[in-house]
DNA sequence: GTTAACGGTTTAATCGATTAAACAATTTTA
DNA sequence: TAAAATTGTTTAATCGATTAAACCGTTAAC
């Protein structure tokens, strides 16, 4: 049951492969005759051809696939990022390779390799902590790739991200002008450029409104076992007389709003809340939150955009910070 | 900035390409001189070599990807079955294709085509409705290929899926148990096999226990407007009587969930509630909900244990559906 | 001392396409 | 009518690997 090559339509028609080549590629226009044209079309399609696009590939030195490597597919964060760059990337007649670095740079570095032994046209990255380095040998080797969401600013090439600062500066900015000044601050402490401008976004905006910064208002905590850490962090700042939450990503939330769920406190009136990112777990709440909305769509859109110009044009760099929707609800 | 091939460090070392790849590939093992050997490997390292996937697979003809498509890349379902197959398919060193056929018959089409032109080496399929010629075409093809989680009980071939009757029976087993008489049950009229499945487990418990079906107390709803129709679907049923709901699918309560919350009504005192699949949305209810828990960890590997002995031996057909598992918590 | 076996390496075909260049047969142009 | 242009098609190289078979010295066997 071997798939039907160029050559067995060449010989059941009587003609070279090239031949046959061109016509199903349109190439050679109006050269060949529109008798034979037909045949090999009608040939071709009796015989259910489809081409092999592993020896196309080979050949073109184009595989028509674009490598995604995800933060974390089981955050709906990541899934709906994959299944924005899956459209836009289809819509081009590309097709995604997708791999999950679940925050590991190891496994990173290994998907990267994978898609690029694959010969993939280019990269879409969500690049987790520590691959600063990586991202510049890519650049420096001149394979086109975008970082999306997270980035290094320190590492030259392209950029799609939000304006984590501003989006930083608004949520705090909300709650301080409904009069709270005791901003609860839930954070990674990862060194990810976009979650520290978020945090400075904060800050910035704590000092403009005259409020101190208060460490013992700051919670930043390791990516493992948020289960526990997330709650003891909120009874924590809770006890600091924290009058606000402000989380910082929709992971810390989602396990943030469980907790707060089984406290006698109530949100707005007895504590407001602010997250980061989307999520229906946002909706489901009591008090449906305020939250600062990516652009996803269009971030992936232009995300697609800026990596098939790259892959013409190498050496054009873009790098493009949208701006975050603060989602006002009950919660602030 | 080419990529190093075979050819440059043959002729770096000054051998054929025939040893480079040889050694490369550990075959030959005792033939070929220790000496030779090293300066070829050292070679390699320094012109930082890394094999051609696109060549290799054209001339073995295996291109150690698998294809999975997808129903709904939006439905966490989704991405946790991405997750678990993508992980369970690089431990055997098979790299992920994915796409969302977003439950429309032509999409699930045009991905399937794409895959195969890729020479994927099999595929993984969770199919919408209406694709039962194509899959039975898959079959005849001598494609390998699994049904993960949906499938046509009438066409060939492998299905991991689980045991839908069981646990439809099993859910509503536990609400009658209860004491409640008038469930409710929230459906898709869609025609897939694993949802009429539920459906008739369900009916199967209530004659069996003694409570004639009641048509008034079951909503089939269309995919699209979710919305608005599991809200109004739920108003329906709560005033034909309903004492519980049965919600056959996360997409269904997730919605479903966000209506109640709004309503004075208590659950569980006035309204029991049950629902399919596993979703975080279900813990953030105030009453986090009582569930029928897919394996999906085990269902992901089982489904990559059978494509890769079928990619083998495509003689061997398994269908094998796993018990789900009733999560008891505070709704029901 | 001839043959056989072995060890180390190269030759060359192949996978399934693409495509520049060559070719032969007509037709046009001058 | 000879040269030039056009038309329709084929030839053959190529992409970067893999691998059976051939090759050529040595060494072992009888």
């Amino acid at each position: 049951m071997k798939r039907t090559s160029l050559k067995d339509i060449a010989q059941r028609v009587g003609v070279s492969t090239a031949l046959v080549s061109y016509v199903l590629n349109n190439k050679k226009e109006g050269r060949i005759s529109k008798a034979i044209a037909e045949r090999i079309r009608e040939t071709a399609r009796a015989m259910n051809y489809r081409t092999n696009q592993i020896a196309k590939s080979l050949k073109t030195n184009k595989t028509m696939t674009i490598g995604l490597v995800l933060a974390d597919i089981s955050n709906p964060f990541s899934s709906a990022i994959a299944r924005v760059i899956e459209d836009a990337a289809n819509e081009s007649k590309y097709t995604v390779l997708f791999g999950s670095a679940d925050e590991n740079p190891e496994r990173f570095r290994r998907l990267v390799d994978i898609f690029r032994d694959r010969q993939v046209d280019g990269l879409i990255l969500l690049p987790p902590n520590g691959v600063g380095e990586d991202i510049r040998r890519l650049y420096e080797q001149r394979v086109p790739f975008v970082q999306l969401d997270r980035y290094y600013p320190a590492s030259p090439g392209n950029v799609v991200a939000l304006d984590n600062f501003t989006a930083g500066f608004d949520g705090a900015s909300l709650l301080l002008s409904t009069g709270r000044s005791k901003i609860g601050l839930i954070a990674f402490e990862s060194q990810l450029y976009h979650l520290r401008q978020r945090k400075l976004g904060y800050q910035q905006a704590c000092l403009q409104a005259g409020v101190p910064p208060e460490p013992s208002l700051v919670a930043e905590l390791g990516v493992h076992q948020l289960e526990k850490t997330v709650p003891a962090a909120i009874d924590k700042l809770l006890k600091n007389g924290a009058d606000s939450l402000f989380f910082l990503s929709n992971t810390l939330s989602a396990i943030g709003l469980r907790h707060l769920n089984q406290l006698p406190i109530r949100v707005p009136d007895d504590l407001a809340v602010v997250s980061f990112d989307e999520n229906e777990l946002l909706d489901l709440f009591y008090a449906p939150l305020t939250y600062l909305q990516q652009p996803l769509e269009q971030m992936g859109r232009k995300a697609i955009e800026i990596l098939l110009a790259a892959m013409e044009n190498p050496q054009q760099i873009t790098r493009i910070n949208f701006p975050a929707t603060l989602v006002r609800r009950r919660s602030a």
